[in-house]
DNA sequence: GCCAAACGTTTAAACGTTTAAACTAAATTG
DNA sequence: CAATTTAGTTTAAACGTTTAAACGTTTGGC
């Protein structure tokens, strides 16, 4: 790699010191310095193509503009959404992104953050995955600026921003109640993080509002990463139990997508014999032939207040930001049985 | 934010000299160094919970561990793979991932470039936009590593990883030939981008190979960014015209996704009526009554090479690698006509 | 007992910036 | 015309590292 040009090489060729060039280049003091003079270092510096050194920069002002981001799997459409909107808004306020996608995997996720702060992001976005909870208080023990998306603990002093999954839960939930359907089987995830539990909740709301009982043989979890096979497993048990599911609420966008891959090999027809409903969009939602009833969270927006929130905490506002923005109920063919 | 921990600290602790702590963390010079007070100064660092500021070594050893990651678009499926794939491969380097999507806009592409490499990257990985030529010349003339994914100039001196988009056209238009369809239409983007010319000159080749001429009605582009409009429109062209498709290959996973959400409004049966084969695999293409035929790119291959290319790149090794990769054909119900 | 080698550690410069403070020369003031 | 202000520029230190070179002390060889 060939030197790059620095101020040094600016000042050497105008004949000036360096402190002159960066003052220059930065519109610092300009009212004190000669027109003249200001001139030849901004032509010298577009002749010789200079960029300045941001890792330079950082060091001395202890900025580098840059926000880390981890993901739970970037190949997840959520979170490559996410990412482009975050990077795009980012970009507005002279921010570079880094990222890491940790694969839902606690240890790879520490590692990541560890890499990250190590490059001395100003800040960081985060969809945390189980059991981070001892990293998110390192952040907030050393006052490392960051926001939670999309999940977040209780008991973390932090800013987050995510989905009303209670209500939403239970928006879903009761749409179906509402077009006849009494047993809503729920598949979900096996885990701790609140955002599912949250949905679960909504749906045992929306069953109590309607006079329902839970009946947990409805409930299926399945492991993270996803299994093909435990959901297949899971949606055959609720289809062949003896008062069998007539309809099926999925908690996130990939368990829908696994679970119509099943669902398709099998000789029902959706609606009129099963009911789907799911939480997120996706293209098989879309373009499975009963376009999948769905709750449609308001991405844009959460992206663009995680970086919103992010950039007033690294500008050192303390207030914590902790919403919960309602998510948009889409009813499709999937979910109107005459 | 906190002042982070730095080796000053450490060494005042210890009551040592900062270059003594660097080079017992760096392990270096141990053969030299004390156990007694290496001890010391490991123990103080793990005690303060020391990280090393990556920006403070970058500017010293003029290397960042970081390379610039710009994709076409990261909310699209072969972007976001193949980001997870490289950031996956570039950690086994102990490299972190900064990236841009530049939404296929060539001027973002530009600024992302400039930002990227005024983060001191020490390489690249690029997935081009179209007439991004000047941005990658200037790569190679400051000789800053870089290598190409997916698409590639001929006349740029550069690594390159790409899908041998040739022969992959060929097989795709090979087997709809050979399962009787006559009239096959190629929709495509309007683009100088090389991979899909080749994909249809794959396409002519095909054709020629069994003796049919090239019917240019039969070949409709439609614009990057992509308008379903067009899409449908070029879709129902194809199929009024007095002697229409019996055929369709699309030539990237956002043409098929699009064109089949159009096709499932029409009264038409995939494959009887109208036999389906795309490039690149997606969710939408799995899902469809009739999974589509369609090229599987090599994503994890490249994107290995690719980074290992890049890594070889940043250590000095000169020579160019320009592969092209096979696809492999996958066969699905979307194309066999009985 | 002297010199050289080995040992363990520190000094100091450097990377490319930023920025407070100092400096010089010219202009203004009383 | 001396004193002060202003204009235009430079000096120097700093950010947190790395690393060649130097340092003083101990050890070993002859």
């Amino acid at each position: 790699m060939k030197k790059r040009v620095s101020l040094k090489d600016i000042a050497k060729k105008v004949g000036v010191s360096i402190t002159l060039v960066s003052y220059v280049l930065n519109n610092k003091h300009l009212n004190r310095i000669s027109k003249h003079i200001a001139e030849k270092i901004n032509q010298s510096a577009a002749e010789l193509n200079y960029k300045p050194n941001q890792v330079a920069k950082g060091l001395k002002t202890n900025k580098t503009h840059t926000i880390g981001l981890l993901v739970a799997d970037i190949s997840n459409a959520f979170s490559s959404t996410m990412a482009r909107i975050i990077e795009n808004e980012a970009e507005k306020y002279n921010y570079t992104v880094i990222f890491g996608s940790c694969d839902e995997n606690t240890e790879r996720s520490k590692k990541l953050m560890d890499v990250l702060i190590n490059h001395q992001v100003d800040g960081l976005i985060i969809i945390p995955t189980e059991h981070s909870e001892k990293e998110l208080q390192y952040l907030v023990d050393n006052e490392i600026p960051f926001v939670l998306i999309d999940r977040f603990y209780e008991k973390l002093a932090c800013s987050h921003i995510s989905l009303d999954n209670f209500e939403a839960g239970k928006k879903l939930t009761s749409h179906l109640l509402e077009n006849g359907c009494r047993r809503i089987g729920l598949i979900t995830y096996r885990t701790t993080l609140n955002n599912l539990a949250e949905r679960k909740l909504g749906y045992i709301g929306a069953l109590k509002e309607h006079g329902l009982e839970l009946d947990d043989a409805l409930v299926k979890e399945v492991s993270i990463p996803i299994v093909s096979f435990e959901i297949a497993k899971a949606i055959k048990e609720l289809l062949s139990m003896p008062n069998p599911a007539d309809s099926l609420i999925f908690t996130a966008n990939m368990l829908s997508t696994h679970g119509l891959r099943y669902i398709v090999t099998l000789p029902i027809k959706v609606p009129d014999d099963l009911a789907i409903a799911t939480f997120d969009q996706s293209e098989a939602a879309d373009l499975f032939y009963a376009p999948l009833t769905h709750i449609k969270q308001p991405l844009e927006e959460m992206g663009k207040l995680a970086v919103q929130t992010l950039m007033a905490a690294i500008e050192d506002k303390k207030e914590l930001v902790q919403m919960q923005l309602p998510g948009e109920l889409v009813i499709r063919k999937s979910s109107i049985v005459e």
